[in-house]
DNA sequence: AAAACGTGGTA
DNA sequence: TTACCAAGTTT
């Protein structure tokens, strides 16, 4: 016992962000109280890759058709992909599509709340799994995304930058949370809500912080990042630009249409079929005995 | 383990 | 205008 006014304790790290949470929250449609795992499940694959304010239209209209596993199992491939829209990566589509069929099969048409049967679907990974698991079903699970990893990387190693991912920050994040069950779903959430509002990638904005007092990066002066730049990937010219523009045409097309239609969405024709058969050996792309192409019925 | 895989908003 | 970057997964 100290005779003198002891230093108030830090409050903890993780109840402060559950707190700050319920005040900063974004109100998303897929936080709203009633949304099943299924439909927590299609918004996190929706979310791989994708800004949130593209995903919400999207989302809105998949439960709305298929609000339950055995009805998009049920929808065609071709369906699939026009709904998706350009969200991008529309291989994610098709793997959505797969794991309703999965779960038809396997679980009885339901998703499990077992983060290594989860993980087990086509196109769930390990940040999804457990999101699904964490957020679809209440089931208190570490999280991690990037920006759980940035979150993790300036508050707890006082580092500017997220590395690679690295296999101690689920365990990282993990120290990090609440005991209370209720309370560690949330602080899941909070931690990517953090990252994804307050300790963002360009310009951190660590006034607004409610951990700014127990951050490492801060603590040491928010030292710059190290190391080699992180260099982005190219866009225009690739592969993924010119799949991009062949699939539109096919998405915008009534039916199928004729190779002369797709000669007009790419110049270089060696690079476009290349894209072609690539596209058809995603099972994205069909081509008719005819010699048309379509998308897959 | 690096690279492929879409798309569009923002600084 | 270019460059970054957004709830990753798969090969």
């Amino acid at each position: 016992m100290e005779s003198t006014a002891a230093p108030r304790p830090a409050p903890d790290v993780g109840d402060t962000l559950v707190d700050w949470f319920a005040g900063a929250a974004r109100d998303l449609p897929w936080r709203r109280p009633g949304v099943d795992a299924w439909a927590v499940l299609v918004s996190e694959v929706m979310l791989q890759q994708t800004p949130v304010a593209r995903v919400e239209p999207v989302w809105r209209e998949w439960v709305a058709l298929w609000p339950a596993p055995a009805a998009l199992a049920a929808a065609s491939p071709a369906e699939v992909i026009r709904a998706w829209g350009k969200l991008g990566y529309p291989r994610r589509a098709l793997r959505l599509r797969e794991t309703a069929a999965a779960l038809v099969e396997r679980h009885g048409g339901t998703v499990p709340a077992d983060v290594a049967a989860l993980e087990a679907l086509p196109g769930v990974g390990t940040y999804t799994a457990r999101a699904v698991a964490c957020f679809g079903h209440g089931t208190p699970q570490p999280v991690v995304d990037t920006n759980v990893r940035r979150v993790v990387a300036r508050l707890v190693h006082g580092r500017a930058e997220a590395g690679t991912a690295r296999a101690s920050d689920l365990r990282d994040v993990a120290a990090l949370a609440p005991a209370d069950p209720g309370r560690a779903v949330r602080f899941s959430v909070a931690v990517m809500e953090l990252g994804a509002l307050v300790c963002v990638a360009g310009t951190p904005r660590c006034t607004a912080c409610p951990v700014t007092g127990a951050c490492a990066w801060v603590r040491a002066g928010r030292p710059p990042h190290e190391g080699p730049p992180r260099r982005v990937q190219r866009f225009a010219g690739t592969d993924r630009q010119v799949r991009g523009r062949l699939l539109d045409v096919l998405r915008a097309a009534d039916g199928p249409v004729e190779a002369a239609r797709l000669e007009e969405a790419w110049d270089d024709a060696a690079q476009r079929s290349r894209c072609l058969d690539s596209l058809l050996v995603d099972g994205l792309l069909e081509q008719l005995p005819d010699g048309r192409f379509t998308l897959p019925a």
